[in-house]
RNA sequence: GCCCCAGUAGCUCAACGGAUAGAGCGCCGGCCUUCUAAGCCGUAGGUUGGGGGUUCGAGUCCCUCCUGGGGCGCCA
């Protein structure tokens, strides 16, 4: 895996230190070396705007600043130039040479060539989904889980070890509510006249499961003491309807967990008593008004104080919050903990950092990544969803109706902290201009020039990368050893979104490469193509074929052979 | 009232504090006897919500105002 930017930031430093030994350049202290990429192929493959931040520090004019840092570069075999424009930018060109070596450094190291080892091992656990399990995930949670999933997938290339996390809420009152509308539903549905609560869940979903659960099991709840009533159709609906249904719809969107954390096993392992133990003894609680508090205002005068257990006897959902995330820092000891939590619950992440402190851990070990809910266009009309008043559009009907890759791109192209409005109609209509199939499409259309040269018996082996030499060629090549780029960026600022548009930028490169160089030769006449340079391109294809099929599998989308 | 996020092309959205703000969709006009036309080429479209400030340099950072979304519960 190649780190050009890495390479190039200390090659910089190093020539600004030895001009300065050659008193070429006054003192004065290096701030850091900003690689980026210009947008114009006259200012090279990379560039550094160093010179104009130190020029005020040197008390030279930013291209003089740049003439000697250049006058002093390290020799390398992988640069072509390097060059000095105005305002004062360095600008770097990679040699022709090391560019079409990559294509064989792809070839060999396969999927994994663009991985990068930012992670260093660390574990870090990203937990996403977690909705109430109180009936099927609607639409807006879509965005959550291809957020947290992609993430995971990116984190992972970036050379983290990732365990994939789903949160199961299977405690507290909404469990309470959930239990009593499915009990209603199911006496309902065995001709029962029994009302739903008045804050129960209303969704059509309930009648169903409340149908089935009748079929199976008769009138045995019916006959069964309440409570205990209660708690066999509290089970029954978490395990075998909701949770059912939710893995359903993760599977179908391609959503991996590694594991199911159940609220409630904090409660039964002693979990819970442990922290509430750890926040008396550092005189964090406090009763009051018949509950107990954690004293937030006395860490930080912008908190409030919240409650953990109320005076019912039940603890709120603060209180198993820090309970679970010391089982995740403390107990299971992840070095880095990410949250994918929806803009609803944005008032609760300054709570979860003063209970990070107050448990004696670092802040920065937690991360609350805060998505803007997603508003739904449906018709023409703004639908506001809520799954207790039952109007939702559940997130397993929009995966068969629009399909999981379109869906999942859909809810990836837009940055997190922007607000996004998923108009159904329209995703619905143009699923065959999606630019998902655009990516896609690219694949296919390799697959089948590899297809085709199998055909015809043409081979890439022997095939010489030095003849690759063609623009469009060359443009492929630079566009494909920036995944490990795009791959950082991602991982950094924990914005997967970033890879859309790569994947968008490559499969319109290779388009243009289609357009421009024949791969195969022609069947009839000619000019065709050499026998030397099919081979070569192949091997670029195959290459390009790769890195694409890598970017769409971060992405969590199928790679077609054909379309 | 206080806190968080956003406001960029007709629409949906990009843009590590860097050079001439970019894509897709939509509009209009071209390109299939040749490896997949789900493709390619061309045209049009912008005072980056308003106003100040910091900086060599601001869509990006700070202040302020306006607009939209979310939060401020013994729900999660």
């Amino acid at each position: 895996m190649p780190r050009v930017e890495q390479d190039l930031a200390l090659a910089v430093r190093k020539a600004v230190r030895k001009a300065q030994q050659k008193k070429e350049l006054p003192r004065f202290e290096v701030p850091e070396v900003p690689i980026e990429r210009p947008k114009s192929v006259e200012w090279g493959d990379y560039a550094t705007a160093v010179c104009l931040a130190s020029a005020r520090w040197a008390k030279m004019a930013p291209m003089d600043i740049a003439a000697q840092v250049v006058k002093r570069f390290p020799k390398t075999d992988w640069l072509a130039e390097i060059t000095v424009s105005h305002p004062g930018y360095i600008n770097f060109t990679l040699a022709t040479g090391w560019l079409q070596e990559q294509v064989e450094a792809i070839l060999a190291q396969g999927e994994r060539y663009s991985d990068i080892d930012l992670g260093q091992g660390k574990r870090v656990q990203v937990e996403y989904g977690s909705a109430n399990p109180t009936g099927p995930l609607h639409m807006g949670f879509g965005r959550n889980v291809v957020i947290g999933d992609t993430l995971a997938n990116v984190l992972d290339a970036a050379g983290y070890q990732v365990q994939r996390e789903y949160y199961v809420n299977d405690a507290g009152t909404q469990m309470g509510l959930f239990a009593e509308s499915l009990f209603a539903r199911y006496a309902q549905a065995l001709g029962e006249p029994i009302q739903l609560p008045e804050d129960g869940y209303q969704g059509e979903y309930l009648a169903c499961w409340g149908q089935e659960i009748a079929e199976e099991h008769g009138r045995e709840f019916l006959e069964a003491p309440r409570e205990q009533a209660l708690e066999a159709l509290k089970r029954i609906g978490l395990e075998e309807k909701v949770l059912g249904s939710i893995r359903a719809d993760c599977e179908a969107l391609g959503i991996r967990y590694d594991n199911w954390f159940h609220e409630t096993s904090l409660y039964s392992e002693g979990q819970f008593e442990t922290t509430m133990t750890m926040l008396r003894q550092r005189e964090l609680l406090e009763a009051r008004e018949g509950a107990v508090w954690f004293t937030a205002s006395t860490l930080n005068d912008q908190l409030k104080d919240e409650v953990v257990i109320r005076s019912s006897g039940e603890p709120g959902y603060f209180a198993s919050d820090i309970a679970y995330h010391y089982n995740k820092l403390v107990e299971r000891g992840f070095d880095w903990v990410i949250d994918v939590w929806g803009a609803d619950h944005q008032g609760h992440v300054p709570r979860m950092k003063a209970m990070m402190g107050a448990l004696g851990l670092d802040p920065d070990r937690l991360t609350l990544l805060i998505y803007q809910l997603v508003t739904i266009k449906m018709g023409g009309e703004d639908i506001r969803l809520s799954k207790r008043a039952g109007t939702m559009v559940e997130l397993g009907e929009l995966t068969r109706e629009v399909g999981a890759d379109a869906v999942r791109f859909n809810f990836l192209s837009r940055a997190t902290e922007s607000q996004m409005e998923f108009d159904v109609d329209l995703a619905k209509e143009q699923s065959d201009r999606n630019p998902v199939y655009y990516v896609q499409y690219a694949h296919a259309r390799i697959a089948s020039i590899l297809r085709e040269a199998e055909a015809r018996g043409c081979s890439p082996t022997g095939g010489d990368v030095t003849l690759l030499a063609h623009p469009a060629e060359l443009a492929l090549i630079r566009k494909m050893i920036e995944l490990s780029a795009v791959i950082e960026k991602a991982a950094v600022n924990l914005a997967p979104h970033h890879l859309t548009y790569y994947a968008q930028e490559l499969a319109t490169l290779f388009s243009l490469f289609y357009r421009d160089c024949r791969v195969l030769p022609r069947k009839t006449g000619e000019p065709g193509v050499t026998t030397d340079k099919t081979a070569a391109r192949l091997k670029l294809v195959e290459a390009v074929k790769i890195i694409l099929a890598r970017t769409l599998d971060l992405m969590g989308m199928s790679a077609p052979e054909r379309m």
